[in-house]
DNA sequence: CGACACCTTGAAACCCCTCAACGACTGTGG
DNA sequence: CCACAGTCGTTGAGGGGTTTCAAGGTGTCG
């Protein structure tokens, strides 16, 4: 049981599971402050695989400490709990993005839940933000082909609702793109765990 | 503060989210032991709804019940946490499920991991379970429309892998079937939470 | 300069959806 | 007892969103 989870310090990464194909589907990309295998250490079972996708930096947490500081600390179980609620709404929300929009909003969503993430760590506002994917990656990510991410992405962009071009995404009218892409960030609870 | 949480004590549910378009997803069927509303009552936020399928008896659980024993017993939160994480893991196979496989292996694969949790409980073997879902149901939960659910349900049922007729669902060839779904349920862990 | 990764575009094929209609069954009220 | 509505299952025809295949373009790096 020397298995151990992660913060990431800096850089950005994927989780994902393959299919015997060779398809792959990214569950969620990982930003500066993420857990990394947060849910491989509970379970006891590598129910899926990491990947970086820039260069990162990581800070290690290990297991044993963590269920100490549990018995210790036990709000700081109610926060992990919460945390976890939290990422479990984030995957359910991929999964309508995936399973009810069609493509173009499906990229929308997707690039507005991203960026509203990322503002939340400071790294991005409703201007835009640095985002290193690449086409491939978010055809991964969304149940698409590279090819047709890259068809979608030039619809949004000609309809001048956002732009990612040279590893930057440019938000054109950020109003229409939510309403465009039925975009609810309630989803992403920011007001912290129920402790008293 | 008031919200309150559930355990299923015997009856189907489902919980779903809502499209604007009136479609909706549906995130996953609950059978008897399974939780309802969790994660509304950690996130303050209901970000889903909960709609019963067949006639269903709840115990209800307080918040402030659960919180004051996590202080007490650090153990549950570690367990609950558990429990959150592999509803979470199960979630983000739907997700592979809905985003990679193509309508028949998607129908196969829920079907088999429903069989799963059902045998878990004594409710289902190898050779197959009540099913109270309707093609409807399927439907909305695997991304797919009516329709296609029905074609791809008689597709299943004249190649000998699976019949799902009159509130049934019967297993043709178990082991096939899993092969042609891709089924590894080891996502499904059961070893329980990490608790030395 | 070549190798490589990524982006771009076109054409054809396919999976799945929508629309439409009908049959089987259930419950309900007259 | 029967007509009726309602839900669910079934099947066909046509259309559209995406995929696959293919090819070429750009930029970076050794």
């Amino acid at each position: 049981m020397d298995q151990a989870a992660y913060i990431l310090a800096s850089g950005w990464a994927c989780s994902y599971k393959l299919v015997e194909d060779g398809q792959r589907q990214i569950v969620d990309f990982q930003i500066p402050g993420d857990f990394l295998g947060l849910r491989s250490v509970l379970l006891n079972v590598s129910d899926h695989s990491i990947e970086p996708v820039t260069d990162i930096e990581v800070t290690e947490i290990h297991v044993a400490d963590l269920l100490a500081a549990f018995a210790q600390t036990p709000r700081l179980a109610t926060a992990m709990l919460w945390a976890a609620s939290r990422d479990e709404a984030m995957v359910v929300e991929h999964l309508v993005n995936i399973g009810r929009r069609d493509a173009a909003a499906r990229l929308a969503h997707f690039l507005l839940e991203l960026g509203a993430r990322l503002a939340l760590v400071g790294l991005g506002s409703k201007e835009g933000y640095a985002c290193p994917l690449t086409q491939y990656l978010l055809a991964d990510a969304l149940g698409l082909s590279a090819v047709h991410v890259n068809r979608v992405l030039r619809q949004l962009r000609e309809r001048g609702l956002v732009t990612f071009r040279d590893g930057f995404v440019a938000f054109g009218d950020y109003d229409q793109l939510a309403n465009f892409a039925q975009f609810e960030p309630s989803y992403m609870d920011q007001t912290g765990p129920l402790l008293s």
